[in-house]
DNA sequence: GCCATAAATCCATATATTTGAATATATGCA
DNA sequence: TGCATATATTCAAATATATGGATTTATGGC
């Protein structure tokens, strides 16, 4: 693995956002609505850092119908992220604003960026 | 461990300078000068991202007459900083860079920041 | 094809980071 | 005490990063 990979990778997760996003994807997979609604920010701020962790080699997605979904990517080739991940599983687990996240990501629903207007 | 601290931790190694001095620590204990030396990098530069290094509990600094010597903290309090160091240990074994700044540390000789003026 | 929805991207702006050069601080020795 | 050396810090400038709002792209149902 490259210099500029592994700098790519801890970039990825040197940011509360980022690090939030992995820790509800840790709970389960979920669609950038979701993600916006447990962390309660923007579709465009949850769309661009799930796409930098996937891009890290962190996270994976797939279409499903009009959602992307997006996963932990346990099967990852990047290799250092591995032991980044198990990392991430053990820390912030009495985190103030984890726990917030944890609480919203159970009353999301499969919804657009904008649930008002429905 | 909170949420502030792991961002710290992350960014402290998000870094490529910081990441070779952390490669360079990991070969043998070093002054400030012996880390500019080994990096080819300005006094300010090498300084200061020690510093980093320190205050996210990666390494550790104690006075030796005039010099400072900087090492890697094994015995950090921080316990998310173990399994990256022990990370950092085993990679970028081949990187370019990292070859050469330990190419350098052979040589380098505990003088000031300006060996030229002397 | 047309329309609605979900996600990605663009744009402008605010903030943070990194750096070299200069300066300040700390230590040891004559 | 005075001077030289090693490191830390300050300062200004360049660059990078993070963000919201607007727009574009992609998908599915009619």
């Amino acid at each position: 693995m490259a210099m500029r990979d592994f700098v790519k990778l801890f970039k990825a997760l040197s940011d509360e956002t980022r690090i939030r996003i992995m820790k509800v994807l840790l709970e389960r997979e979920c669609c950038v609505c979701e993600v916006m609604q447990a962390l309660d920010i923007t579709q465009s701020r949850a769309s661009r850092n799930l796409g930098m962790l996937e891009d890290a080699g962190l996270v994976k997605s797939r279409r499903d119908g009009l959602w992307v979904v997006y996963s932990v990517d346990e099967q990852t080739t990047n290799s250092c992220a591995v032991p980044l991940v198990e990392l991430l599983r053990g820390s912030l687990v009495n985190e103030e604003v984890i726990l917030q996240d944890k609480e919203r990501l159970k009353h999301t629903v499969r919804t657009g960026p904008n649930p008002m207007h429905r």
